[in-house]
DNA sequence: TGTACATCAGTGAACGCGCGTTCACTGATGTAC
DNA sequence: TGTACATCAGTGAACGCGCGTTCACTGATGTAC
């Protein structure tokens, strides 16, 4: 999806086995996979195309033929980052939404199966691309930033409704202000990145995931 | 102070007047103004010593008077963000007990004075130099890395050991993870600077400032 | 089944620009006697 | 008060390297007839 590869030369047939894609499509990807990882941790500017074709094993023209340019490859990978932060956000809002029929009891299973995916992913130091966009937004053009503010935007929004649904289900045991409950888990997990990096503490990504729980609890709980 | 200048040659008479210190100290002032800007907006990669110098009206030569390198520019800035910082904890922290006696009461103050100082910012955009180092942490030496994990420990202590009172003073209402809260504020305060940024929406500061007032709150009275 | 052509997925060499850094030099100010 | 020297706060020119980008070309695979 958002990949928009030449679908006409695609003969129908072959479109059976979708994800051997075709050996270009495979290269893109793996330029997409090693990119995050550099940009995450490096910065945008300091990840040169020279470093990731030689980790991909092409030269740098073959780069060129895949993206454009450098912007190109950063647009790629925010549609990406985005798509599959949205995908792994509904699956675990559904699975949270089948386990219980209370929508507060409900946000409280999603926060702990992120908070369990963050305890999970220990050593893989996660970094969120929106952050690295974000600090280094002169860098971008203005499509690349609109992008990363729809991203915030989206989880605000769902938080928020979730949050409304909440307080329509109860009333709160405190008077709260819903949204900036809402970008309180964004601002909370973004945060909580750059601290458990800074310090080197994979293990507190969870931990600040189970506060924002406690505050669910006392805002809603009575 | 942090600042080292060559203490021998000022001459006792002139130092009765102190900011007003040398051409040069006053150049390298600037110099570290301007970066700390370009850096919070731009990243340190894209940040050219060459804009710099031209912000700053010298030639590209006078840099390298003042710094050894760019690394050592890093450091300097590092070292003078912590030092302002802690002034500025450090003054809040005071007005705050003056406010009150108690524990509980004068962490509360404190959130409010922090809310409004992020709120009078509203047009400076504030980013931390801190975030921004830990987003390229690869480009720095080891120093650096080192500093910048110090100065998070330094905010986990200064709330940790605030809260440590606090409960002594009184029965938390709930079962707190006192460290996971006292982190809570860094997390809260870097993630919020990111989604303001990202938003364009300066407000969101003192919101999430005060949602964590909210927190605390909850956390202790009953 | 064979031939002609088109597309895919790159290669290799070259480009110009900007960047961090160095080095020899310099005018203005300060200090010793 | 004048002279000699030292330090401060830079200047100007040059350097080499790496970076993003371009361009002409190419072997392998796919498609039409």
């Amino acid at each position: 999806m958002a990949e928009a590869v030449t679908e006409k030369t695609v003969p129908a047939v072959q479109s059976a086995k979708p994800d051997a894609a075709g050996k270009g499509a495979r290269t893109r990807e793996r330029l997409l996979d090693i990119a995050y990882d550099s940009i995450v941790r490096k910065g945008f500017a300091s990840t040169s195309i020279e470093e990731l074709v030689e980790a991909a094993q092409i030269t740098k023209s073959g780069f060129f033929y895949h993206f454009r340019d450098k912007n190109e490859l950063a647009r790629t990978l925010l549609d990406r980052f985005v798509a599959e932060d949205r995908e792994v956000m509904d699956a675990m809002t559904a699975r949270a939404r089948a386990l219980s029929d209370d929508p507060l009891h409900s946000l409280l299973i999603f926060l702990n199966l992120y908070a369990e995916m963050l305890d999970a992913m220990r050593d893989q130091h996660p970094g969120c691309l929106v952050a690295a966009i974000t600090y280094q937004d002169q860098m971008f053009d203005a499509e690349v930033r609109r992008m990363n503010a729809d991203a915030v935007l989206e989880w605000r929004g769902r938080f928020a409704t979730w949050l409304e649904e909440i307080e329509a289900s109860r009333p709160p045991a405190r008077a709260i202000d819903r949204e900036a409950l809402a970008d309180g888990f964004t601002t909370m997990v973004e945060g909580a990145i750059i601290v458990a990096r800074a310090l080197d503490e994979p293990a507190l990504l969870g931990r600040q995931v189970r506060l924002y729980r406690e505050m669910i609890k006392a805002a809603f709980a009575a």
